[in-house]
DNA sequence: TAATATTTTGTTATGTTGTAACATAACAAA
DNA sequence: TTTGTTATGTTACAACATAACAAAATATTA
């Protein structure tokens, strides 16, 4: 069995425990990230699963399946980059912090990183001083890849 | 003279000193955006100008308006919202810390807020071990204002 | 000043992304 | 089964963005 498929089955028995269910087309969908190296638009979804798995899927239905696939924290939509990723801990099993992202422009490969509790402390502080509050403490931060420089 | 216009003739200075040249056109763009409380798509910016200046502007030249103004610091793009903001320093005169943006996914009000130079430092650190670079220390924040809570 | 080059704007057409509205299919529960 | 619920398909657009070329305005310099 290979990586893509370990993650998939995780992915399914979590969806089983929220009472949700991981269709066969939310699996194509999820795949496909899992198998990209990068984020992907929604577009680039479909093409891809044509590709690979010779499936048309309409742009409505990837639209609503990522979305699914966010609220079941399977994936993360990066709005910087107005781009999906598969979550990066999908088979830990376990909570984890709010993930922060770094997308190089050139070749939208994404990184995943944790960033100190004590920042994020201090940038909400910040914040809060100019009269907002934070929605989503999810950082996306604009980068270039070692590759790419 | 009203503020709007005081900070049209500042950034017209500047674009002298510059060697560019802020249009009448320019000028339209440029004072929607100022008038505005908030971030503006592009399509945005087109209907204040038809409404506020009886101008009608095409959707080509919007763009083209925006970037000029961009690349002159006249307005900062928000990559998380798709939308334009004007430089909320255009008057100052001097340089300034990498604008940080608070962005109300409600209203589009937008705060221009600096941040600690040692947390963007702590940031960039954080990066540069996933290795990965810093193409704009630019962060925008996914927030909601008092007004819309 | 007239001729030429450069920059800016207009025009048209088209590509890309995202959603609304409604129809149908698949599944679960009574 | 029938009924309700969830998931997907279909169509038709709205919203966002840019390519390619034409025309106008402005700057340059001979």
């Amino acid at each position: 069995m290979n990586n893509v498929d370990t993650i998939i089955e995780h992915a399914e028995s979590y969806c089983q425990n929220n009472g949700t269910r991981l269709t066969a087309k939310r699996k194509l969908v999820l795949s496909a990230l899992i198998q990209s190296e990068k984020a992907l638009s929604a577009y680039d979804v479909i093409d891809l699963c044509k590709q690979e798995f010779n499936e048309n899927i309409p742009a409505m239905s990837v639209y609503r399946i990522l979305e699914f696939l966010e609220t079941e924290k399977l994936v993360h939509k990066l709005k910087l980059a107005n781009k999906f990723v598969a979550c990066s801990h999908i088979t830990c099993g376990h909570e984890h912090d709010v993930p922060q992202f770094l997308i190089c422009g050139k070749c939208d490969d994404v990184k995943e990183i944790s960033i100190k509790k004590s920042i994020l402390t201090e940038l909400e502080q910040n914040v809060e001083n100019a009269g907002f509050q934070l929605v989503s403490p999810q950082l996306e931060m604009d980068c270039i890849c070692t590759n790419c420089v």
